[in-house]
DNA sequence: TTAAACTTTCAATAATTTTTGAAAATTATA
DNA sequence: TATAATTTTCAAAAATTATTGAAAGTTTAA
């Protein structure tokens, strides 16, 4: 496999995989090459590289800095704005945790708790609803919890957390 | 909170939880309706309780069956299917781990293989792919090595795995 | 068999999401 | 301040995904 065919599949395999968890294909595939890129890009050669237009790319570069995983760069004597993403996997997964807990799961997880606590009229289908939504509950807690673990582990928390229950 | 207000909430939420994570709607409410259900319940049940059409609900039902999430039984006597979902949250975890893993994971490991393996040609933007594809490779196979593990550990892994990490 | 009960399929339609591109806004320089 | 470079916005269009419902298919029982 040459270099462009490499890249191409990498970009539209990062552009899938996004898809296939609710992440915007743009979106994906703007991080994927400024993931391989070598230097920080432009508006405009994300534009030409991915094909897209100049609103899609602005819209969704846009999207990536609010996630925290692309930060504008400026150059000096340069009018325009240079875009790179964080090159770090572990750190890049950091930040992902945080924010789909803070804006997916965290918000459900209150949700459940004020399901699981409505106050029981004695009928079975209460209880089990009640009972159900406690166990969603728990276990998202401990899911959001391990999250918050690893969110807060700054460095190679992959490595040092882990991996200790992998091997 | 009243309990038909819990439970629309409930079902209201768990299918917006799907949709941010790429799964459809109806597939995630259908879940969630019977994941309380103090009963199996019949398409048509299914059909009147969230007020969609006949075929969403066989279409979303069966991609449940082949998920492996919900059952289908038969009573003596009766003609008509009746559904349940698997009531505990840690299997149902588990399976939900195993089918993503299986379906959407492991394949993007292979394509990660594939292109973190190319040879290089010494210029530093192929370096740069390959350094970066093969870092991405690492850490999804630490991951999908932990879902393996958790996958295969078939009572309780929560509690056994995850909760001595947070704690 | 036949017919009734039930399930599946799938083309058409609807709903949602994404993308475009040009106008408006912003920013930096002459 | 004027203007050129650049970015953002957003209504319209395109693409994608989900849903419907009726016809076709299947299964069971009489």
């Amino acid at each position: 496999m040459k270099y462009q065919e490499a890249k191409d599949e990498f970009i539209s395999t990062w552009g899938s995989l996004g898809t296939l968890w609710g992440i915007n294909k743009a979106m994906a595939q703007i991080q994927a090459l400024l993931f391989i890129s070598t230097k920080p890009l432009t508006t405009e050669e994300i534009m030409q590289e991915l094909q897209i237009s100049r609103g899609n790319t602005s819209m969704n570069v846009r999207q990536l800095i609010d996630w925290g995983i692309v930060k504008k760069e400026l150059k000096v004597g340069e009018r325009k704005e240079y875009f790179s993403t964080e090159k770090d996997v572990q750190e890049l997964a950091r930040i992902i945790a945080k924010e789909r807990s803070r804006r997916e799961i965290k918000p459900v997880i209150k949700t459940l708790r004020e399901i699981s606590s409505i106050k029981s009229d004695g009928t079975e289908k209460t209880k089990e609803l009640i009972h159900q939504t406690k166990a969603l509950y728990d276990l998202a807690q401990t899911v959001d919890s391990l999250l918050d673990k690893a969110i807060h582990h700054k460095q190679n928390w992959v490595n040092s957390t882990l991996l200790k229950l992998v091997k």
